[in-house]
DNA sequence: GTAACTGCAAACCTTTTGCACGATT
DNA sequence: AATCGTGCAAAAGGTTTGCAGTTAC
């Protein structure tokens, strides 16, 4: 019945957060599993899976919802925006423009208590303004 | 090579639009499959897959990124914003709001040729406000 | 007649989980 | 000592795909 266990710090946990930190691009668990394991060769796919999640519920880093059917993380726990690419995926953060993009809207909407939104912005990288593949979903568009 | 082949009007095509075009919620596709399979009991679910892609691509229907594991489809093919709820993952229009909710940015960000945005509102529905599950997915905060 | 479409089942991909062992507090 | 976390491998859940037969045009 204990939801709220102890947490260890444990080395796995402190490799995942620092090599996360180190990007300012937002990998998936995939590719963080890759990079932390040129530092930890037996970490598994699971434990990256695990701690991802118990950080971004801690606050200390953030799960996106990329729109590609593979989640990405951020190692920046503060709020701001991303652009997607439709064609390759890539997802960077927005820096020149404001935080406050979202016009206010009430409290409650038809019923619901609002608790916060998610924005991002679709387009395409410069990269493949260039030389356009093929899109990789139909989820962005 | 021909990425643009004629389409036909199958039965099972029509079924598709018309059960989804009937709704105001908006289903996952296994949702879909269940009630269109009232009418036709003999469709399979992959028919049910590729015809939703098809006619989102098309633009007939809109495919949504809830924030959910499953992707959820929405029969009115006019821009408009939802509300999902963090619990249980109830999707609903939002009416009482204007369309223009967010401040438009310039047409490149960051290098990025902007060509639209998604923007989702995070709130507890009315059931989940007198009865509060557990959360179904970390994806959606 | 041609090629798009279907049903079926298997494959795919990302994520989750059960288990026995190991590590942190 | 207690219990949280790990590695491994299997399973789960949603979606896609190959194939042979069917149907719309």
């Amino acid at each position: 019945m204990d939801r709220n266990p102890v947490r260890r710090n444990t080395k796995q946990r402190q490799v995942i957060l620092e090599e996360l930190r180190k990007l300012t691009s937002h990998p998936s668990a995939a590719t963080l599993y890759e990079l932390v394991r040129m530092r930890m060769p037996n970490i598994s796919l699971g434990t990256v899976y695990r701690n991802l999640d118990l950080l971004a519920d801690s606050g200390a880093i953030q799960k996106l919802n990329s729109g590609t059917p593979e989640a990405r993380y951020d190692g920046n726990p503060d709020q701001h925006y991303h652009v997607a690419c439709t064609f390759c995926g890539r997802v960077d953060d927005i820096h020149d423009a404001p935080h406050d993009l979202v016009r206010p809207i009430g409290s409650t909407l038809g019923g619901f208590e609002i608790l916060g939104h998610q924005l991002q912005f679709i387009g395409i990288c410069p990269k493949c303004r260039t030389n356009k593949p093929d899109r990789i979903s139909t989820k962005i568009h």
